[in-house]
DNA sequence: TATTTAACCTGGACGC
DNA sequence: TGCGTCCAGGTTAAAT
């Protein structure tokens, strides 16, 4: 499912493909896959028909593609979400469509078209306001993910703020690295990853860590996003925005994720899956030594 | 206010 | 073969 580097990939693929292009029409063919928007499907069409992309931006998993208004000016962007099945294809025209195609959107003089494509319809897109970031007033971020935080790749990523606001957490550090609004682009797969790297378990309290497990751990989050931003980027397709929108390409290289009593890659004990918050956790008990608490529940 | 839970959704895997 | 159940997980509204 797609994370911060499936995301990022989709994003460079936009860059390369859609930003320049006008739209000429679009065509929502499910009501889910852009419920988000207030005004809907037809809104959404109305609006969108006649502008040109500008750019290609991100923000943990969300896109966005601020807009040239018709007179020159900017103000809104397309936003989407890719949510656990959602790709971003660019396809031929007269390509055949794909089973779960929820939204195309034409350009003026192209013979490809953008398309959604969403099995599970957990993502979309809308049209959306920018409006100045927090920390960045001369950066502009759509309204509905004003409230994110910025990802660990992101060159004005605060660690110093991490560091502080993550240590004030009363939940458990995996909790809290899902949290998108404490950091942004990490979710259960890479998050449980970036524990193992940095041999922490999940379910220890934020707020108890010392500053010096915190970077630990940060630099792992860091490594493993990168490392699989660079197998996202090895597979990408030309005529594809992302060719995968299933995860794969970085499978070989997980180390615990979806591996329940497959041996650790570092000591050899038994991986361990536990459930959380209605999914799995998976760690190595002897690498990341659960807290007491988490013993008594799993044993 | 801070934290936690449940719901949304589809298709593959699995058991009977 | 067919049916029912479980599982996967990002986000957010609702509950605690």
């Amino acid at each position: 499912m797609p994370e911060l580097p499936e995301v990022e990939t989709v994003r460079a693929g936009l860059a390369r493909w859609v930003v320049g292009r006008t739209v000429a029409s679009v065509e929502v063919r499910h009501p889910r896959a852009v419920r988000r928007h207030r005004g809907g499907g037809a809104d959404l069409t109305a609006r969108l028909t006649g502008l040109r992309f500008e750019a290609a931006s991100r923000r943990g998993k969300y896109l966005w593609l601020p807009l040239a208004d018709r007179d020159g000016s900017r103000g809104e962007a397309l936003v989407g979400h890719l949510g656990m099945s959602g790709q971003l294809l660019v396809r031929p025209v007269d390509a055949e469509d794909e089973k779960h195609l929820h939204i195309r959107i034409r350009f003026v003089g192209d013979q490809q078209e953008l398309r959604f494509v969403d099995q599970r319809t957990f993502g979309g897109l809308l049209l959306d306001r920018l409006v100045p970031a927090a920390d960045r007033p001369e950066e502009n971020v759509p309204e509905l993910i004003a409230h994110i935080a910025r990802d660990p790749m992101d060159p004005h990523f605060d660690d110093a703020l991490f560091t502080a606001r993550l240590r004030r957490r009363g939940s458990e550090l995996k909790r809290a690295l899902l949290d998108q609004s404490l950091v942004s682009g990490v979710g259960n797969i890479y998050a449980d990853e970036a524990l193992w790297r940095a041999e922490v378990h999940g379910a220890r309290r934020a707020g108890a860590l010392d500053r010096a497990t915190v970077a630990r751990l940060l630099t792992e989050v860091r490594g493993v996003l990168a490392d699989a931003l660079q197998a996202g980027g090895t597979s990408f397709d030309a005529l594809y925005v992302n060719v995968n929108g299933e995860s794969g390409y970085f499978d070989r290289s997980l180390s615990v994720y979806g591996r329940d009593g497959l041996p650790c890659p570092r000591c050899g004990t038994a991986v361990r899956r536990i459930a959380f918050m209605n999914r799995s956790s998976y760690f190595c008990p002897r690498c990341q030594h659960p807290p007491r608490a988490t013993v008594r529940k799993i044993v």
